[in-house]
DNA sequence: CCAAAAGTGTTAGGAGTACACCCATGG
DNA sequence: CCATGGGTGTACTCCTAACACTTTTGG
């Protein structure tokens, strides 16, 4: 096995401006040198790949703490140009409190796209990022992890907003309350956002209470 | 990075005699020598991860063309007492149009087992497993993954059978058959398989029809 | 007072679940 | 003729989807 070597990619999502965007950063090294590209490095030597989709998320994004699953192992012996590298690529997610810090991490060079509208992305990953957006798309149906994508405190239209996003369709305002309030994961707070025209009530997800439902097997029918 | 090395591990299912069973072979070489484990090794210099899944599928266990996928990569870096090494898992479904073949391929090594009744296994081989235990039932209930388990002719109570063995419990057999009759995904012939009292109807599936439905986000409600 | 987003109930149709009996065959 | 698995319909409940107006605030 000459020179096998494996790295670790996060595709990085954030909902901005309501559209869904991808964390994507310049490569300043051959191959594919000045294109975009997913941020991720090669692993260390005794780290779990976790670890290492940890460590990177940190020093290419600047967070911690945040929403973070294994995507998938990409292994086409011709992917990298420099010889035999396989990646496991990893997603993650990035509520509006943590996208603030991105800045601080190495801004020239890494920035927000819509994935609407992407670059051409060094190596394959193009395909990895479809994938990592498809992944996305289904886990919105049944799970939470929309709310990874807010921040602590959120309206119930916020909230929408981020399912319509992932989604790509708009969804009936009354019908969408009504479900999230019957799941009971949400808990109302006394304070109200007061930047639109009339105020709207902030929330905060329940994970307590969200743990109860996930061993029933509750889905999101949106 | 001093002497990565990546392994496929594939945990390959069937339904045998109501009961679905995985496939280990016993290990000749130490590390765990004597012990069961899930069927596997390293990857070839030019093979993708999916062509070495789909080599040693057949090595080991004698079978083409069956279902397979890939489920996670695992890489603790304690996970193998020789060294670094991470592993690549996958799962294949065999129908029983292929069990027998397995037979001609390691009989003496090979072996089935039911997976509520498994012996001790090498590595973390018990945890892969649990986890694709896991996947396989959560596939059962948003795609077609059942019908991989079956022959290609087959009987609505053989396809329930499969269904309640993954699941674990009983279905109601008028609901089961309006359920599946809805979903228009299966072909009657004109055959009959007379094997116990009254004769019954034989089906195959038809792909065809089921991909006109997948992109309309079909589930099986069951 | 006007624009913009927040908030709120009802109804009709479809899907899911529970449930029991007759039929065809081989021995 | 009997044991075994094959095959079929209905009624009730619950979930889903469609739909429109009033309220509150800042400018």
């Amino acid at each position: 096995m000459g020179n096998l070597r494996v790295t670790v990619d996060i595709v990085i999502f954030a909902v901005r401006e309501r559209t869904l965007q991808v964390l994507l950063v310049k490569r300043g090294v051959p191959p594919f040198q000045g294109q975009h590209a997913i941020p991720g490095g090669f692993i260390h030597e005794d780290e779990s790949l976790e670890d290492a989709a940890l460590r990177e998320l940190y020093e290419e994004a600047g967070v911690r703490n945040v929403f973070l699953e294994q995507l998938y192992s990409f292994s086409d012996p011709k992917r990298d140009p420099r010889g035999r590298v396989i990646t496991v690529a990893y997603f993650a997610l990035i509520g509006s409190d943590e996208r603030t810090l991105i800045a601080g991490a190495d801004a020239a060079e890494a920035g927000w796209f819509p994935v609407n509208n992407l670059p051409p992305l060094a190596f394959d990953h193009q395909h990895i990022l479809e994938y990592a957006l498809e992944r996305l798309r289904n886990k919105v149906e049944y799970t939470t992890v929309s709310f990874e994508l807010l921040p602590e405190k959120f309206t119930l239209s916020e909230l929408q907003a981020v399912y319509e996003t992932i989604l790509g369709r708009p969804l009936d305002k009354r019908n969408f309350r009504r479900k999230i309030a019957l799941l009971g994961i949400l808990r109302p707070l006394r304070e109200w956002q007061r930047t639109g025209r009339k105020p709207a009530q902030l929330f905060r997800f329940s994970a307590h209470r969200f743990e109860k439902l996930k061993d029933k097997g509750i889905l999101f029918p949106f």
